[in-house]
DNA sequence: AATGTTATATAACAAATGTAATTTAAGTAA
DNA sequence: TTACTTAAATTACATTTGTTATATAACATT
């Protein structure tokens, strides 16, 4: 048999790629065989369909995102987080967009938020530096999250011109006014 | 000549109907003509393509979203426009998404948020209420509406099961949080 | 070297959608 | 009544995209 060229890997890799350079809505059949500079025939080899094909991509897209924000994280886990969050739908719109404005886990209530998004570390460190009890920790982490959302997502449709010195100037404020209440 | 059976106000109101209930991607052509009960030509002769189409059935969003807002606006202006645009992303979820998710008109910083959304009346009532100075309403209005949108972005995604008590108390909680900072 | 297997290429089909061409027929004016 | 105008219906065509059927050719096995 002829030796395989085409790796699922490099379909996976490609299809991200055009998700975050063009969108989600940009992957199709032809467009990855023509960036991968084959036919469409091995795409169906690897998945059984572009549905499959575009899940995959969504739980690239997903890891991509985890990396980017832990890799952003340092001493303030929670501000980072928060201003890794936004750096991520200024820079990563496409991404942003596919996995925050479309296909967001189903949540019911704003605890799932703080169950879901909960960083152990992150809640730690907040009530070490600032000895608040459990319930208020929860509602400052869950009520930043909300406002970073926000923030993120009037960026990611809005345009992305506003600066980073001005979003991470109302993050603080937000965290700020979240904390002393 | 025969008398015209369609006119241009019932293609609008069924395409905006259609946009509710099912997504703004639904409206086209012939789905259009069907729910008349015409063909799909007099579309054409009231709209130069489908293009045209939708970009009214974005302006009667537009109108129908104020319309939505200003009619649920009663003493507490900041905070009941708060609470409308939470409702707006539960109960008009694809509308929410067509106006803010898809289409927000490019904004480049967040003053412009407070340009383009500030509300002489709110911010007047705010400054009597609370009498703080010009530049601290200003902030106090642009966060509670960032806030705002990350709650209402999050019901209109993520399937829309947070209780209408469970967000009001939360944007409650911002706002006191945003006034008291 | 001949044959079979299979990865890839090519080509074709199907469905959805926008849109234009053509036809039909309702009403008007002569 | 007849011919004309035009709103609407019908039909046809183009494009896009998913998908499958068939063809080709590279490699393994004999």
């Amino acid at each position: 048999m002829p030796k395989q060229k085409v790796d699922q890997k490099d379909i996976l890799k490609i299809a991200l790629q055009m998700t975050r350079e063009d969108g989600f809505e940009s992957v199709n059949a032809r467009k990855v065989a023509k960036r991968m500079g084959f036919s469409v025939q091995p795409i169906y080899s690897y998945f059984s369909n572009m549905e499959a094909l575009k899940e995959s991509v969504c739980q690239e897209a997903m890891r991509f995102y985890n990396h980017f924000i832990y890799s952003r994280v340092d001493k303030d886990i929670l501000l980072d987080m928060a201003r890794a969050n936004v750096a991520f739908a200024k820079y990563e719109t496409n991404l942003f967009k596919l996995l925050f404005l479309q296909k967001l886990n189903g949540l019911n209530s704003f605890d799932d938020i703080y169950e879901w998004m909960g960083d152990k570390q992150a809640t730690k460190q907040l009530s070490e530096k600032f000895s608040l009890p459990e319930e208020k920790i929860k509602d400052v982490y869950i009520m930043l999250i909300v406002f970073t959302h926000g923030v993120a997502t009037m960026i990611a449709t809005g345009g992305a011109n506003i600066c980073d010195e001005e979003s991470a100037v109302i993050l603080e404020k937000a965290y700020n006014a979240f904390i002393n209440s």
